[in-house]
Parts: structure tokens; C-alpha cells; sequence
DNA sequence: TTATTATTGTGTCATGACAACACATTAAGC
DNA sequence: GCTTAATGTGTTGTCATGACACAATAATAA
């Protein structure tokens, strides 16, 4: 089976390529339906799931193997990428795990086989544009798929401590920092905008409060009228203003929520 | 001579002790005659200086290494230490010093000696209460002092980018959250209070201003008056009242300076 | 065609945080 | 007792924010 065969390529060659005791998992987040999403991948022979998680490269910068993996699963660059934190739990392996896995496919392992060992993982989360990602399982997974962050499937290790914080510091850094770029589509009225907020932050906000504040930032530019599709009063539609959105990203906004 | 025959030793069972291509590094912070100190170790045999490091133990949590480290050069144990970045350029470790050290002391080296390979480090940085601070060099530096942020010395490897980043965390922090119960005396007066954050933030504020903010929080208890040993009207002296401190340090804090 | 209904656009008002600033109070040194 | 320099306390105008009202628009039902 060609799957196999991917995955015993990978217990075969990954000690001379990767880096020990490293990896790096990402969190990466898109909006669709109203709903915040993670991109998970289904681990192959086992009834679990996994964040978006990879190996670096010997001779790879850390941020770089994020990038790559990021690449690699959603076909996408030049994306919001942020390291959020290092879990570096002795124990945080589960080893009965890569073991099922390696007698699965026939690989002889030792009992100092790199994957064995001890591994810390670099937590980094992304922000994607949902319409544009391409899922992509790996080498170790039979599938890739969007959840909603409310129906999270049973997750391999400590994987959902890993999503848990990365959740907790976006909602963080929503506060403090333009958000949505990276979201939304080029194009996008002001609901859209409120309702991408108010999942992020699990909570209602006043529509017209929400207008007043993010318009005050001055990150937004407003466009002709919308697709009249929808029923009702048809709403501005709006996009970002690059220029000074990358302002408040470095400078940071004010004011909670 | 015995410092020598520590790093001999350090060189020897390092490779079976520590975790491998895993180190920490913590900047530790502290504030005296109203400036802020970084903690530095002088290494040994080299002119250049190091922030708090050492390596994690193979069966030890990273954030447990950081505070053994931190109890090692401090003597401090119960700290606000927090993790703020993974620096993982593959080229970020200097071989040449690590190998001229090791011919110094005498230690016999093959190419693929631990120290050699690459390493990714972990940054934390710490606040500590100045006087309470007993500076203890490890086997790999003959001193450990503190240094003004303003006049630091040569610096190793990249541990110039991993204090400017601390630095900029440490500001971005404190707008958010409460600073101070680690880095100053049980008792303090509003003055010197204000001294730190101004110290931080590298920014003058205004006296009447900062009362009304800080006392605002109410995370600050009034005592009695001051030691009058100062010149002029004796300040009030006050204390964190530690409950609503770490409330407030889970919370957070609201406005901006 | 007209009324209904849901949704969006825009505005008002009271509250509270904050920056800028004034004046009284206290302690040490002359 | 007077000067000086620092601290304790209060005032005012501005601005961000939360709570809320009303008009405008577009699809659907009557």
C-alpha cells in the first residue's frame, strides 16, 4: 500500500534528516460558517487526531520548518505565523503510540529509535483564509480537515493542551492586535467582521459599538455597496488597509473588549 | 585548579547528563538605584558574557530546568519566570568557543561532540527582588554580576537578541499586567513604584497620574508612614496586597501608558 | 402594489479613564 | 522660622466606551 510505504520512508530516513528531540506543532485557525475552525490531521491506524505538526530539517531554522509545514499541509505562504509557546513535558511522548505505528507498517525499530526518544515541540498558531487552504494530509496521516473548535475529535497527546493555549493566546492577542486579515476574505462587510470577533472571543458585541471601534482604528477602507445576494438592507463592504494595518500590528491597538 | 577541573568534569558528563541540542537561557531582571539590572555570568577564558543558561536534564520538564537554573545563580526559588521565545537558528551556536575552551581545560573533543552539534534555546526572563539576590557563577564562568541594561558588555553568541527581546516583551507586559511584587522591596513608596515603571518603559510619567492608575487596580495596601530618613515630606510606604495581585495577573490590567 | 420583517447605517447620552495642571502639606537644612 | 524640594490631594477638559433609538433598505408575504 503506497500510504505505507510513505510512512516507512519516513521511520527509514527520518533520524538522518531530522533534527532530535524536536518538532513543531501549529495551530492553525481559519473561519467559515460563522464558525472558528482547526486543521486537523488523522493519524493513520489509530482512532485519533493531530494538530498540524511536523520535524526540522538538521540544518533548519526553527520559524523556517514552521513555514514549511505550513506550506505543506495548507499550500499556502506568507501567512500570519507565531510562536506561542515550547511544551517540554519529559513525559509528553506517547510512545505505545509510534510504536503501534512502526510494527504496523513492519519498520525494526531499536529501542533507542530516534522517535523513542524524548521530544519538546515548539507551539506555533496560524490564521488562514479558509477559502483558500487546500488541505493536505502528511506522510503520517490519512486525512486533513477542518473542525469546529466546539467538536474537537479525541486528540493524540498532549495536542489538545497544545490547541487549548494557542486559543487562549489568540483570544490574547485579539485585544491588543488587528485580527482578520488573515481570516477573511480580500472583501468583507462589517457583520462578517463583528461575527469573526465575537467567535474568536466566544461572546456578543453591540454591532454599533463594534462599527465605532473598528472603524477608529483606521485600518479599514470602504468599498462600494455589497453583493446584493443576501435579503435585507445590503451592508458596505469593506477591506484592510495594508498599510496601516501592519502599523497596528507592530504599534498594537488599545482598549479591551 | 578547581574551577577548571568543574568545567573538566562539565565536558565529560555533560553528553550523558543533559538533554542534547536542548539549552535554556533566562534573562533575569532586577532594579537598583532606580535602573534596571540584567543578571550576566563572565565566562571563562573569553572576554565575552553570557545571560543565565544551562542545559535541561534528560528527564527533566524544561520549565523545570529554567527554574533550577534560576535557583542556581539567584539563590531565589518562587520567582515570576515566564518563557518568551525559542530562538532556533541552526547557526546561532559559536563552535570556535566552545572548542577553545575545551582545548584549554584539556578536554580530548571528537567532531561530534555534543556541545558541537547544533542547539535551539529556550528564553525566559525573571523578575527579582534585587537585594534579595545572591549571584553565583556556574562551572562555565569565573563571575556573575548585574549589569545596567544601558551599559552591557560583550555579549556571546546571540544573547544580545535574546535580551533586547526580553526587554520588549517585558514593556509589552507591563501594560497589561501587574509588575512589581518580584522586583521590589515587601514595603515601597509610591515614588520609587513609579521609579521602576519608568525605568522599564524608559519614559517619564506623571507623578499625580500614576497615583490615581496604580492605586486604581487596588492591588496596593497603604501602611504607615515612611522611613524618614529621606530628605523632604516622608512618602506613604505601601505593600502589594497579594491577593488582588494575582488576580490581577491572571486577569490583566486595562489602558495603556 | 403595499405591508411586514429583518438587517444595516447613523446618532445620542451618560459614565469613566486619562492627561494636563494647581495648590496645600511636610520634613530637612540653613 | 524661612527656604527648598519633595509628597498628598483635587480639578478640568477630552476621549473611549457601553447602552440605547431611530431611520433606511431590501426581500418576502399579503
Amino acid at each position: 500500500m503506497i500510504q505505507d510505504r510513505e510512512l516507512y520512508s519516513f521511520f527509514e530516513q527520518g533520524e538522518k534528516l531530522y533534527q532530535r528531540g524536536l518538532s513543531i506543532d501549529s495551530v492553525i485557525f481559519g473561519f467559515h460558517d460563522n464558525q472558528l475552525k482547526v486543521l486537523l490531521t488523522k493519524l493513520k491506524n489509530i482512532d485519533f487526531w493531530a494538530v498540524a505538526g511536523g520535524f526540522v530539517y538538521k540544518n533548519e531554522h526553527v520559524d523556517a520548518a514552521a513555514i514549511r509545514i505550513l506550506k505543506e499541509r495548507t499550500g499556502l505562504s506568507d501567512i500570519f505565523l507565531q510562536q506561542f509557546y515550547v511544551f517540554g513535558d519529559p513525559n509528553r511522548s506517547d510512545k505505545k503510540f509510534h510504536i503501534d505505528r512502526m510494527k504496523k507498517v513492519g519498520w525494526n525499530f531499536t529501542k533507542d529509535y530516534w522517535l523513542l526518544q524524548r521530544f519538546i515541540t515548539v507551539g506555533y498558531y496560524a490564521l488562514v483564509e479558509f477559502s483558500h487552504v487546500n488541505p493536505k494530509p502528511d506522510s503520517m496521516s490519512d486525512s486533513c480537515d477542518w473542525h469546529d473548535i466546539h467538536e474537537l475529535p479525541d486528540l493524540i497527546m498532549d495536542h489538545e493542551q497544545i490547541l487549548k493555549k494557542a486559543l487562549e493566546v489568540l483570544r490574547t492577542q485579539l485585544k491588543y492586535q488587528p485580527v482578520g486579515y488573515n481570516l477573511l476574505p480580500k472583501k468583507f462587510t462589517m457583520p462578517e467582521l463583528q461575527k469573526l470577533y465575537e467567535t474568536i472571543l466566544d461572546k456578543k458585541l453591540d454591532r454599533r459599538n463594534f462599527q465605532r471601534k473598528m472603524l477608529g482604528y483606521g485600518i479599514l477602507k470602504r468599498l462600494e455597496k455589497r453583493r446584493e445576494g443576501g435579503a435585507h438592507k445590503a451592508p458596505y463592504l469593506y477591506s484592510f488597509d495594508l498599510r496601516k494595518y501592519h502599523k497596528a500590528l507592530k504599534e498594537g491597538l488599545h482598549g479591551e473588549w
